[in-house]
DNA sequence: CTGAAAGCGCTTACAG
DNA sequence: CTGAAAGCGCTTACAG
């Protein structure tokens, strides 16, 4: 049997009689440029269409500068070692969710996953994401020159977290952190917490950033002074200590910290929440292992994918 | 800032005073046709594209008829569903890691789940699967239609299971069931079982024949007379009633159907593995709700999906 | 050993 | 309203 060559508009538009432009008009139809198909050729090359089965080849679509329906998705760490899959999976679920519903095809660039800790500037990579129409970016850290980069080639993309970069506004779906620790600290406050303080797990990230500005803005609002520990500063028990001494009756703590931080007070003798309240601020990135009932809140993850996955169309 | 145009290879040619004829050369090099370049331009060459930080155009390369490194994933079924997901998840994890081995990335056509129920060529897509090298298909039944229509295309695919049609081998990553049940049959005759019966969830679906063959030869080989049910013929008590008055002492039964077959032994009084020992053969699609150490074997889903990719390029 | 040229299947000015 | 033509960035015969 002879490998049967693709049906092309070419031979649609030689179905219908008419020429192969005319074909790709009615098929793109984009506003004023459609210069008007009459409705009777459209018809006859709606139904040629239907006769060959055509269907467009995204390649030659991609090339000559139109779209493919296809959106990347590039991780900065590896997404599916099961650890980190319990973490990231909701928010490929969102992603693959949004996908579907705007009918594109998802193009995971699994073959950089060996340059973790690399940029795609670095690694000479981001030329390699154009198959795709835009592309979803997720990734604990950033790399602002990756950000740049594509922001310069005015390329269509969104990063899940909220991410700032030299040379433009970076689109990104995030949580509102802000607004949820606010609303924590406030609750905290309504409880009768005067002595409030954040705990950070770490600093100089974006999401850190705005759950600080959420604690301090609260904490203002109350007329209190905003107290702010960075946990890599000073031990766990260094940090309790002095906790105790100031006072201090709740710490709202960055996800991956509250934890750790628990158990170090029960280790110490004090009564959670009795002595010290704890609230997280997000769910960690590692599972807990402890069976808990925090108090805090919950990152949107599913949320989250999904608005990405509009955004970087 | 200009919106700098892509480096290609006409580019990294003129810096490196050939013509972009031999860029594509040095960069495919494939055996004879590679029409040896000198090493001294082949160095040339590879230092202009270091300096220009080249990328191929995986559009471009693929519509001249090159290879893209793109492998895509077509599942009949949505995946994505966390109860699904539970069960499939494994499988996509062979493939997400037997592509960043081979250093391909994976296009998810999720633009198609929308048609459930539908094949490729009935929907006139089969046609968007090209921009990819190959395709792993995924699926609990399968469309010969358009297994044939791969075949005749000559396109690289891969099932994840064995699938039969018409118009060739189809190309499929499975579970050795028929060893697998062979053996679990065997196991029960040396513990001295002779009446043991075969339990089919449903019938005509490659994985369950491939049971039945194993499930066969071994009784043969012990001069025994296989015995099989098909489920959807009798309700499970009438079943167990049946099993009873003949004697059976135990009962090789597919994936989904071992857990109801156990709740109605155990409903009706029987003693399980007691009065009647009940072999899984294979791991249950939707989770069984019971906390049973099964006998039996389990489905290598996750080396059938980095089979199904090494496949399907 | 190397290059000019055709062609892959589209989109989009540009002419009629 | 419609079509001929250029061009996207590659691969691969085909000539030298």
């Amino acid at each position: 049997m002879a490998r049967r060559r693709r049906v092309t508009q070419a031979d649609v538009a030689r179905l219908a009689g008419v020429s192969q432009t005319t074909v790709s008009m009615v098929l793109n139809g984009t506003g004023a440029a459609q210069r008007r198909v009459s409705s009777e050729v459209r018809e006859r090359v709606l139904q040629a269409i239907a006769v060959t089965g055509y269907t467009a080849d995204p390649s030659a679509q991609r090339l000559a500068g139109g779209m493919s329906s296809i959106v990347g998705v590039y991780t900065y760490e590896p997404v599916f070692p099961h650890a980190a899959g319990d973490f990231y999976y909701p928010f490929m679920e969102g992603v693959e969710h949004a996908a579907e519903d705007s009918g594109v095809d998802l193009l995971m660039f699994t073959s950089m996953s060996g340059r973790v800790g690399k940029s795609l500037v670095s690694t000479g990579r981001v030329a390699r994401l154009r198959v795709a129409d835009g592309c979803v970016l997720l990734g604990r850290r950033s790399y602002p020159e990756d950000l740049a980069e594509l922001l310069r080639q005015d390329f269509p993309f969104a990063f899940v977290g909220r991410r700032e970069a030299p040379g433009g506004e970076v689109p990104y779906a995030a949580a509102a952190y802000g607004d949820a620790t606010r609303a924590v600290v406030e609750q905290l406050l309504g409880l009768g917490h005067r002595r409030i303080v954040l705990v950070n797990e770490f600093t100089g990230h974006e999401s850190i950033e705005d759950r600080a500005t959420g604690y301090r803005t609260a904490m203002s609002a109350a007329g209190l002074h905003p107290v702010t520990f960075d946990a890599p500063d000073l031990g766990l028990a260094e940090l309790l200590d002095t906790l105790r001494e100031a006072g201090v009756t709740a710490a709202v703590v960055t996800s991956d910290l509250a934890a750790p931080l628990r158990r170090a007070a029960l280790a110490r003798g004090l009564d959670v929440p009795q002595d010290l309240s704890i609230v997280r601020l997000g769910d960690p990135e590692r599972p807990d292992g402890e069976d808990v009932e925090w108090s805090g809140f919950l990152i949107p993850r599913w949320e989250m994918g999904a608005q990405a996955l509009r955004l970087a169309r």
